[in-house]
DNA sequence: CGTATATATGCATTATATTGCGGAAATTTA
DNA sequence: TAAATTTCCGCAATATAATGCATATATACG
């Protein structure tokens, strides 16, 4: 049996029964369990499926949505919205794009602390309501509804306006030669708008990210101040950021 | 059972029936109840429920979506919404402000039904994110924590530019003598301003706020062109609003 | 035709993840 | 306050994944 024919078989079976289990593939398809798993490999690379322990579960865009971003390495978005928060100083103000590595860290917020908040992430304005100390803007425009962030050149002349002191920036993808890039052109104009004007640019980074690249560049790596990443990543992976000047931690 | 689709099924079946129970779960999905505590566990970390004793809650009213609204019967949305929903045509624009009701509008919406809708309302932004046909622009400004609208200045001159065919207004208080009045002085500016730019201004009342006062008055209740309540308001008790040529409707 | 190279597969080993269990601590309920 | 339930914690068993290596098969090329 050839390769792809064998993975083609695996994507019908995911079609039709929502779900693969890389034990059950191996004894159907007759291979070892080795070659299922790099199979799921393959094709969790190419974007074609979710891997998760144990098998594999659908890539659609019904299934990629905000709430199940959310399941994606939420311990390392814990361990990242923690170092994070290590940058703040009372009374600052921030600005905070969409995402939900921005989102965990909005949600991690010290209570007592005296904040502005400049976002275009309804979601993570909402979140904030229940915080006792900060205060929020949210920037409108019209709403992405795949990724609930806000955009538009209004949503950018806003930005223009206002001045933070530091941008914590979800990185949706990075790369040290391509550079930090996203899925909708409209963000990048916000993402830019926002490195513009503030003094530190902290990427959050959860590990699946590095090292990918999406369809619109906002803008190089060195546009970065500093980059969170988490423990799971090698140190080494961050040579090519920190040479570009960034700070990198591992949380 | 994967794990990833276990916590799928506690968050599907935390939004058909509100709240889950951890020994349920332990039970219909044939695992240890160890095991539904960590998923619960995860999910709350992730910010996808929120969990009390005992099992788990929808993590605010803000999440809950379109789409499952859509599931429920007819007979469960609320008449007020439907009622509402008979003055809408295709393609039209609408402004809706912040509330209850107007929520429960929005979910309420035919999902092919193709609008623009104009907000100061991030959760009713986000309740929309997942309606097939919508346009959303969601206005910007400071967000009031306590009603989760947004305010300010730019927000009312960026309603000064739009055009709507109907605002539906959520009503927080009406009466006759004093007129329509909120909790919040820059509502106000807001509600003024949606007034002054639609053709149709259909305010949605629940029953307990007929003849009520509060703190700002927005204008008089000529600004109104209709107005739906319950069937549960007595017929004379709307004579005031009809004699100041307002069309009302029990729904 | 024969050899070199690349690719695919399987196996063994090691690392990691998930799960269930028992007991201790905390919480709720009567 | 006591009883019942729920939650937390560490441990061990099992299942799954990653890694390095050997073998087989196919492809390329002189």
């Amino acid at each position: 049996m050839l390769k792809e024919e064998r993975q083609q078989i695996i994507l019908d079976v995911l079609k039709r029964r929502g779900k693969v289990v890389a034990a059950e593939l191996a004894k159907e398809l007759d291979v070892s369990a080795d070659t299922v798993q790099r199979d799921l490999k393959e094709l969790s690379r190419s974007g074609l499926l979710q891997r998760v322990h144990g098998g594999g579960l659908p890539r659609s865009p019904a299934n990629t949505t905000f709430a199940q971003r959310q399941l994606q390495s939420p311990e390392a978005k814990a361990h990242i919205a923690l170092a994070a928060i290590e940058f703040l100083q009372e009374d600052q103000t921030l600005f905070m794009d969409g995402g939900t590595t921005t989102l965990q860290l909005a949600r991690s917020l010290p209570a007592h602390m005296r904040l502005n908040i400049i976002t275009n992430s309804p979601p993570l304005a909402v979140a904030l309501a229940d915080h006792p100390a900060v205060q929020i803007i949210l920037l409108g425009g019209q709403l992405i509804k795949e990724s609930l962030i806000t955009v538009g050149a209004g949503t950018v002349n806003a930005v223009r306006q206002m001045r933070a002191d530091i941008f914590f920036m979800g990185v949706c993808s990075a790369h040290p030669d391509v550079g930090l890039s996203t899925l909708y052109l409209d963000e990048t104009y916000i993402k830019q708008a926002m490195i513009a004007n503030a003094n530190l640019v902290i990427g959050l980074m959860s590990p699946e990210k590095l090292n990918t690249a999406s369809s619109f560049v906002v803008s190089p790596i060195t546009s970065l101040t500093h980059l969170i990443t988490e423990k799971s990543v090698p140190e080494e992976a961050l040579l090519p950021y920190q040479e570009a000047g960034i700070q990198t931690i591992r949380a």
